[in-house]
DNA sequence: ACCGATAATTTGGAATACCAAATTGTGAAC
DNA sequence: GTTCACAATTTGGTATTCCAAATTATCGGT
């Protein structure tokens, strides 16, 4: 019963394999905040050995999703409201940076298709399919990123997106999202990178103080 | 001949021994850019097995450190033109959030040293000790990193400076880098967070304009 | 019952062994 | 001499085994 045939089964290794699994249970609340996380029972509910899972660990570990705490093993990260405060602080930084940049290759020429995301995103909300108006905006922000063209900013806000993700769906004002994307979209399309930037910060600090406010109180 | 029992000899699992060795080593030029890493090879001169190199080669890639060409091994990244920018992009953001967390701790009452940093750079400088300014300057910016209170812009940005920690000393005015930390500290002290991510940034900005100079002109 | 010592269990860290994909080397056929 | 097929090597991926620190359970003495 040797399965590390299962190898290349579909072109990914097993850690990645594995990481994607926890990752998805942690984000939709399968394994909530303080659930310890056992390499021997992971490996054997994936049925592979330790050696992937503990890699799968190390790179959420990374991410932030869970934490190593000295000999008592890993445990999923509360998500406290300082954290929050952090991650979105760090948002606004990365997300204003991205806004820049992408207005900035426009100005060079570059064509985005922002715009198509915000027309979907308003498409499904019209038509109360709510899934399709997450997927959307999600969409957005990840084109936003992919359009910046800044490898390393991908690396750090793509994780940090993935982390407040669930989040979302329960605070999301769809109609204000879609306001503000549509906003967002149009400032880069001018090449004017210091409005694009300024636009994209007001986003995020309106999305924080929603968050903060559903969250903690 | 099992050595297992270094396990806890200095409190460090053995990945964060061999991954800090590898960093250094790529840092201080003993591997360069192109470098193969092997695995193997690695556990034999570290003398210890694979499993500790592989977590640890894992990480440095998160850090960006080393890339994984698919079939070819892990390799020592190459510092491209356009790798630059875009840190230096990410770097600014980032610094200049740092300093606006930093100029609102002040706001809210705490107190800063980075003063002090200022003042060893400036001593060590006028006795043209450059190791010393050197180290000086780098405590400046974890000072100011630390002083900003958010674990997760730390957690992104001091690999960042890692990164380009080997540049600085080829590249460094260091009477620039004095006036421009000191410039820096007096903003954040002031309390005035806009200002101070100002500063940060322009800050960045000169860094950023004779770095490229430096390495591709 | 309570306390303390010791044994069993839990859990992550590390070492070793094995496997598969890819590359490289080699030699025979022409 | 060139080329093509096949074997050896390289290299990372995975599984299995062993180890040590810490926690928890158990049991005898009082």
């Amino acid at each position: 019963m040797n399965s590390s045939s299962a190898l290349y089964q579909n072109g990914f290794p097993l850690r990645d394999v594995v990481s994607e699994k926890i990752r998805s249970r942690i984000l939709d609340g399968t394994y909530v905040p303080g659930t310890r996380l056992i390499e021997r029972d992971l490996a054997a509910e994936f049925e592979v050995s330790r050696s992937p899972v503990r890699e799968a660990i190390r790179l959420l570990n990374h991410e932030g999703l869970v934490e190593s705490l000295a000999t008592r093993g890993i445990v999923v990260k509360k998500l406290t409201r300082s954290e929050v405060v952090e991650i979105f602080d760090l948002r606004e930084a990365l997300e204003g940076l991205a806004a820049r940049l992408a207005a900035e290759r426009v100005a060079d020429g570059a064509v985005s298709n922002l715009d198509e995301f915000v027309r979907r995103s308003h498409v499904a909300v019209s038509a109360l399919d709510f899934d399709a108006a997450h997927a959307a905006n999600a969409a957005f922000h990840d084109e936003l990123i992919a359009f910046s063209e800044n490898g390393n900013l991908q690396a750090v806000l793509t994780p940090l997106l993935g982390r407040l993700h669930w989040i979302f769906r329960q605070v999301l004002d769809f109609q204000q999202v879609y306001r503000e994307h549509d906003g967002l979209a149009k400032a880069v399309a001018t090449g004017d990178s210091r409005r694009a930037r300024r636009v994209a910060e007001k986003h995020v600090q309106s999305y924080r103080a929603r968050t903060l406010d559903y969250l903690f109180s």
